[in-house]
RNA sequence: GGGGGGUUUCCCGAGCGGUCAAAGGGGUCAGACUGUAAAUCUGAUGGCGAAGCCUUCGCAGGUUCGAAUCCUGCACCCCCCA
């Protein structure tokens, strides 16, 4: 999708109906600019983690936005940002990372990033840039003539993620995150001259480093630059999106397996779908529509959690991680467990604990059903797995076990050497039967 | 300094010499119902076991055939009067 003068959509429309604009620094003319002809855009990812997160997907949804209307995305990783912390929307100082983590992190979320965007598609293709690149040669002296002079300290103060750590009296604000808006700023600016880049894009706790670039280009290069901020995506009752009560939903499936990714969706509160499948899918305005009247009719039937659930994991994970997900789904859900390998059980229980017994325990009269639970953890004694096999909560392979009398022998073994059990809706164990 | 009350099983809280593994509630765990929700209802809830046995009622001793329950000392907590 090479883009020329034409551009295959209205960028500025798409986001609207969508709800992911939240604010623009110009809202009279941006509409107008971004229909002219092809701008580049950047959005900033700190390397907190060693993983992006649902809140980051948003960003990176817009991204996508843009570069399927035919301007040119740019992915920020920060580099050398994150050396420093941002206190935008942070309640706290925020401890340093070590230079090896940052490094790790930063690499884990490169690649991440990489399948979001396309690379390689003529003009409109996607640029991964890292700040530390041209924050990294500058010396202090120097940035504080070139850049800080620029910076009055009683705009700074007035800004928000400066202002509302400066009102609380239990935490305080270093001078380094002070600072962090001068680097951001400066980002800005770089990729102006460097990549011609003329707006910048975030959450709405961006605002405030999005203009304090703006302001720094006017005064360096005396150029107008654009800023935008989407919404940040939290739930109806106010919690964050994505987090859970076992922690973040990351996007990464060795943090957070497709299959948990893929239930958070399916679990999604009906009050949040819409907002959801706007801002995480690409569906377009009347499919997403039909998806939700559907769903009015048939609330029980959570189609349109389902959908979600399916666009978004397909989008992360691949149309593989999306299948090992459902077939998770059907299994965890009492499907039976049938002819599968090692491997698939692995992949489908990978947040399931698993116990490795010997293999001659099936031997002879077999493993008892009440061993079997307790060594798994599922029973925390051995009365407690007696109670849960008598009240019929017990299942080997997903079929309820009938007595306490049950043992396991090989004929129960599931792949080669695997045994899988349930203790009452859905709580797994796997034990792997090895050796002999 | 003087006087009084308390410390119970995951939590709160009954118990006041045997029938106490200890009422009741909460929580938790199962089951039913259900939209993989909420609410509700049912059952279970120290450990090992077929009966039965073992370990628990702040800590250490003692009285008794027998103690969570009585006595002595110790520790911690609370209240009232100075």
């Amino acid at each position: 999708m090479t883009a020329r003068e034409s551009l295959p959509m209205d960028i500025f429309a798409e986001l609207s109906w969508r709800q992911l604009v939240h604010q623009t620094t110009d809202d009279q003319n941006l509409p107008r600019w971004l229909a002219e002809r092809p701008r580049t855009v950047y959005a900033g990812f700190d390397p907190t983690a060693d993983s992006l997160q649902v809140g980051n997907l948003v960003a990176v949804m817009i991204l996508r936005h843009f570069q399927k209307a035919g301007h040119r995305p740019i992915a920020l990783v920060g580099g050398a940002t994150g050396m420093i912390g941002d206190p935008s929307g942070k309640s706290e100082e925020r401890n340093l990372l070590s230079v090896d983590v940052l490094r790790a992190n930063l690499a884990a979320i490169e690649a991440q990033l990489q399948r979001f965007l396309d690379f390689d598609c003529g003009a409109s293709s996607a640029l991964m840039v890292n700040n530390h690149d041209w924050m990294g040669r500058f010396g202090y002296l120097e940035f504080l003539r070139d850049v800080g002079k620029h910076f009055p300290v009683n705009v700074m103060l007035t800004k928000d993620s400066v202002r509302s750590r400066l009102q609380r009296t239990d935490v305080g604000l270093s001078y380094t995150e002070f600072s962090y808006m001068l680097l951001q700023a400066y980002d800005f600016v770089h990729l102006y001259d460097e990549y011609g880049c003329e707006l910048q894009a975030g959450g709405s706790d961006q605002w405030g480093n999005i203009t304090a670039g703006i302001d720094l280009a006017r005064r360096l290069c005396s150029v107008q630059l654009y800023g935008m901020t989407c919404p940040l995506l939290t739930r109806s009752d106010g919690a964050k999106m994505g987090k859970t009560a076992s922690g973040t939903l990351w996007l990464s499936p060795e943090k957070t397996s497709p299959y948990h990714f893929y239930q958070y969706w399916i679990n999604l509160d009906d009050s949040d779908v819409g907002t959801c499948l706007r801002f995480l899918t690409e569906l377009g305005p009347e499919e997403i529509k039909a998806v939700m009247d559907e769903h009015r009719t048939d609330p029980g039937r959570r189609g349109a959690q389902r959908r979600l659930a399916t666009e978004v994991t397909r989008l992360v994970h691949g149309p593989d991680g999306l299948a090992t997900a459902r077939q998770a789904t059907e299994i965890f859900f009492g499907a039976e467990v049938g002819e599968l390998s090692d491997a698939q059980l692995q992949g489908i229980f990978a947040d399931v604990p698993s116990s490795q017994l010997p293999r001659d325990r099936l031997a002879g009269e077999g493993l008892s059903i009440i061993d079997a639970l307790f060594e798994s953890g599922l029973a925390k004694s051995k009365g407690e797995a007696r109670r849960t096999i008598t009240q019929g909560g017990a299942y080997v392979n997903n079929r309820r076990v009938e007595g306490i009398e049950t043992c396991l022998g090989p004929q129960h073994l599931v792949g080669e050497s695997t045994v899988v059990l349930r203790s009452g809706k859905k709580k797994y164990a796997l034990l792997r039967f090895t050796g002999g």
